[in-house]
DNA sequence: TTAATATATTAACAACGTTTAATTTTTTAA
DNA sequence: TTAAAAAATTAAACGTTGTTAATATATTAA
């Protein structure tokens, strides 16, 4: 079984640095940067090797989009030690923008990217969302928050999805057209999210 | 004069030709699907001929992305005769998500699409951004919103960029994840944005 | 060692964006 | 109307791309 086992771990290995590369190059270059000829010569294999590992380029990128919900996943799941329904409901708006921000590249290929969101629905047909269970944590948040007297007469789906559309909106414009904020006389970035965050936390009571 | 007038109307009917095709396949068939041999076909030209009229295929997506904000911005000034500052501001909110999902590949390529989006911010240092001048409207219904009593001890340009990420969350949520939005119990899109706008309207004090 | 299996490579395919030179069409001037 | 100039169009080529089928090379089990 030893031999089994070294295989399935370099197996592992082989998609881990194929990944890597692929992300580098994607940091480095955009989508159109990522190639799979790129990523073999990066990791010095032939391109026809990558297919031992991935189906096809659309895998490589479903694969990044898998660890980027493993990554946020855990963020939240660390914000999460506050009592305070309403304090608790906020840092888990913050995580989240934190972790957009930390990561953009993973968060553009979960959140915003066509291409890998394509795939996302073909494969999320089989198995389970992999955003699903982040998703359910901000519900049980609002619904604590609702047990604690907040949004009164207002059902959880409506303020679940609000929330998320809020946070989704500040780091996905962010992300996006962050150089295109000076010109709307948006020049700190840190400074809006966190003047954004006050806001909402005045409005929402 | 008639001759440069007929030559001039003649490549302004070239490009809108070339842009009318391109934004079908691009509706049919995405971003990959467009391909500057594409079009050509569909217009009956030969793909060399493509670039008589554009510099290149990004030119294309950002003529698209010009056309978008005409549109956006004229959609955006009519819902504006609304007296009462709030209900103008909801009503600027709605008409921007009105114009977001019955022009999604519009708004994806003014928003979204990370291609589109590179070539705007080298275009735009050029000229003025298109998209300011509906900001600038955003911004200033705001500033009345506040000359009225809403948002105290709050900037306008926090307020003005929370209300954009807003629109701009449930929007691209929509637009990219209506799928999947399935699987966590979100159905009825319409529905949704209608109770998001509620939930907003009853925060917005 | 040998047969079977898994992995890696090479070479090829069709499609892509773009550029060049050649060619056709249109416009201008005589 | 005809010759020269300008503009528009084309075909052909270049270097990419994702993907696959045939081939070669390791690795494993007998």
């Amino acid at each position: 079984m030893g031999i089994q086992e070294r295989k399935d771990r370099e197996k592992a290995e082989m998609r881990k640095m194929i990944l890597d590369a692929a992300m580098e190059l994607f940091v480095q270059e955009g989508y159109n940067g990522v190639s799979i000829r790129k990523i073999a010569k990066k990791i010095e294999y032939s391109p026809g090797s990558i297919y031992t590992y991935f189906e096809d380029k659309d895998s490589i990128f479903y694969a990044l989009h898998v660890e980027g919900f493993e990554i946020l996943y855990k963020k939240q799941i660390s914000s999460q030690s506050i009592n305070d329904p309403r304090e608790r409901l906020l840092a888990h708006g913050r995580a989240y923008i934190e972790f957009a921000l930390e990561n953009q590249e993973y968060y553009d290929i979960m959140f915003i990217m066509r291409e890998s969101i394509e795939l996302i629905c073909r494969q999320e047909d089989k198995d389970s969302t992999h955003g699903q269970r982040s998703y359910e944590l901000l519900k049980r948040n609002v619904s604590e928050c609702q047990s604690a007297g907040m949004f009164k007469n207002q059902d959880i789906e409506s303020v679940a999805f609000l929330l998320w559309s809020i946070v989704h909106g500040i780091a996905s414009i962010i992300i996006r057209r962050g150089d295109a904020m000076k010109k709307l006389d948006i020049h700190d970035n840190q400074k809006t999210i966190e003047s954004a965050l006050d806001v909402l936390g005045t409005i929402i009571k």
